[in-house]
DNA sequence: TATTGTTATACTCTATAACTATA
DNA sequence: TATAGTTATAGAGTATAACAATA
């Protein structure tokens, strides 16, 4: 464990730490400006200026439609997003940001987009490394675009 | 949001959907064990042969040690990890794997220990790079050894 | 008095299943 | 028939507060 062969797995653990460490920072904002982590969570998926379906928002959370019922009831019963039916399929219903959602999720976005200590401490010369490596790896791999939900199968 | 101005803030973004991609898995893991995600983690916190104090477990989950009763309850009633009072201060209980704990957390680990598709689909030299930039990560900040819960103070 | 873990409580998240309304 | 979202339900995670045992 102290030193896996495979550079890629050492890197893969390596980056599972960074995100542990970062996890405090996470839920102290969540907490700071009132929400769950799960309420801060969707509010980060939701893009200003973009309707989003709630299925869509289902599968970018990873959970159950059922799941984002709750959640968008409580973040539209605090006025930070609205939704309306979709024109073409009325059963569709599309989220967007209220303005003081949109203004909320600056913040949060602000906060969590500077990087951990472990990465903002790097030299210039390293995050460049980090950074070239990372987006590489996405060049690589075909873009998801929309996360998919594994056909969730759980306890419940 | 395309392209920021500094390689450690979008090397911080990169690296949160890499995070975001593999949750999928994770969840996936953890209803095949027939563990809620919660519970595999705190399961993959204890290591073999290691005894931990319930506290200890909760600073690592980030959560409040009143959880970690119920997590372990569950764990424990699978016959998956001991908890027995510590001899020199008997209020502390001591958490350790029992063998099919280690059995189940081997194969969670083996599992989870795969770099996602992101990484593994990287040239060499990039695994490398990404490895090494990680690394000097890690030399950079003061090992924070035990993760501290951070005053947890939330909804509830 | 202070601390570790538990219990009681209340709320949120979560999946499943059944339902409504659209299509 | 099929699909998007809701509701009902039940179990799990979460924090707070009060508590027991121990220090």
């Amino acid at each position: 464990m102290a030193s896996p062969k495979d550079p890629a797995q050492e890197a893969w653990e390596l980056l599972w730490r960074i995100m542990q460490a970062h996890k405090p920072r996470f839920l102290a904002l969540a907490q700071e400006l009132g929400l769950s982590p799960a309420q801060l969570h969707a509010l980060r998926l939701l893009e200003p200026g973009v309707e989003l379906p709630m299925s869509s928002l289902a599968g970018r959370l990873f959970c159950d439609a059922s799941n984002v019922t709750g959640i968008v009831d409580r973040l539209e019963s605090r006025g930070l997003i609205e939704r309306r039916p979709a024109a073409q399929d009325r059963r569709v219903k599309l989220l967007s940001l209220t303005d003081e959602g949109a203004r909320l999720r600056e913040i949060a976005w602000r906060q969590m987009s500077r990087p951990p200590a472990e990465i903002a401490a790097l030299p210039l010369e390293h995050k460049r490394a980090l950074r070239d490596a990372l987006r590489s790896a996405f060049d690589q791999v075909a873009d998801a675009g929309d996360a998919q939900a594994p056909t969730p199968t759980g306890r419940g």
